[in-house]
DNA sequence: TAAATAGTGGACAATTTTATCCAATATAAA
DNA sequence: TTTATATTGGATAAAATTGTCCACTATTTA
């Protein structure tokens, strides 16, 4: 479904956001340890979304990675998903082709348009706050 | 959403069985010119559907590939997804756990289940040839 | 101002996926 | 039985994705 940067930056993000619910900031070796993933990899995954905006980044020595309020209320999984996988996921037609629309489809196009849209709407109304305080709370995992 | 592999596997089997509703065999050529896509590289997919009993094959001249009345009414969608990528499209966990379900949930584990469910009844109730029916109607495309 | 810390950026390496080439096999038709 | 045709299988190659390494920059604290 998405690539595995794409799960690394979402899992990612989840942590950081409930580690900022707590008012700590996290280390990449953190991010990397609570997420399971391979911290040099991870640190490229990081520095997209805070060129997103969608994370804050800082150096030196008390640095780290953290979100702030604004962040956590507005960031939905879908600003995540479209940072790291671009709009693919939206436009991409379900069996390749270049051009897919409802003058020409693929044979498959409203099948997958539902799909699809269900997915957007999903993507565009769960927020990471959201899974942040569920993960916080024990509800959810983020590894194993 | 699916592996190119699996796009070319899932235009390449409307084609064949549309020709194969025109009781004609095609050959890997004709596929690769219907479908636009590289030739050696379908080859390896139709092998795999072959070996699945998805689709028939045939060697020497006069040979080709096609479909049967019998496999023309049973094959879905599912069964060529699942001869290509495998089962991961159900099992995997959306964010990459390893183990992830009910009892040690991922952050959005529901949310990715509805939308999986949904994806695995379109795939499970639709037939291929259906598909190739408005192909052949003009309906729909397999390139482009 | 020096030292220590933490993210950054660029080059590089490994793996997986996608794609190509060609000799071998099977088969139909002449 | 020879020839032509079409798929098969194996080896390779190219491209994309995933993952690593290391020197550099920024920043805090002593």
């Amino acid at each position: 479904m998405f690539s595995k940067a794409c799960e690394y930056g979402i899992r990612a993000s989840i942590f950081i956001a409930e580690q900022s619910l707590l008012d700590r900031k996290v280390s990449l070796k953190d991010v990397a340890e609570a997420i399971d993933s391979p911290a040099a990899y991870t640190s490229k995954i990081l520095q997209k979304l805070s060129r997103n905006n969608i994370i804050n980044s800082d150096k030196g020595p008390t640095g780290g990675f953290s979100m702030g309020k604004k962040e956590l209320e507005k960031v939905k999984l879908s600003s995540i998903v479209f940072a790291i996988d671009g709009e693919s996921i939206y436009n991409g037609c379900g069996l390749g082709l270049k051009k897919c629309n409802e003058k020409m489809p693929c044979p498959v196009h409203n099948q997958f348009k539902m799909i699809r849209d269900e997915l957007k709407k999903m993507l565009e109304t769960t927020t990471v706050l959201s899974l942040a305080v569920d993960y916080e709370k024990g509800f959810s995992f983020l590894k194993r």
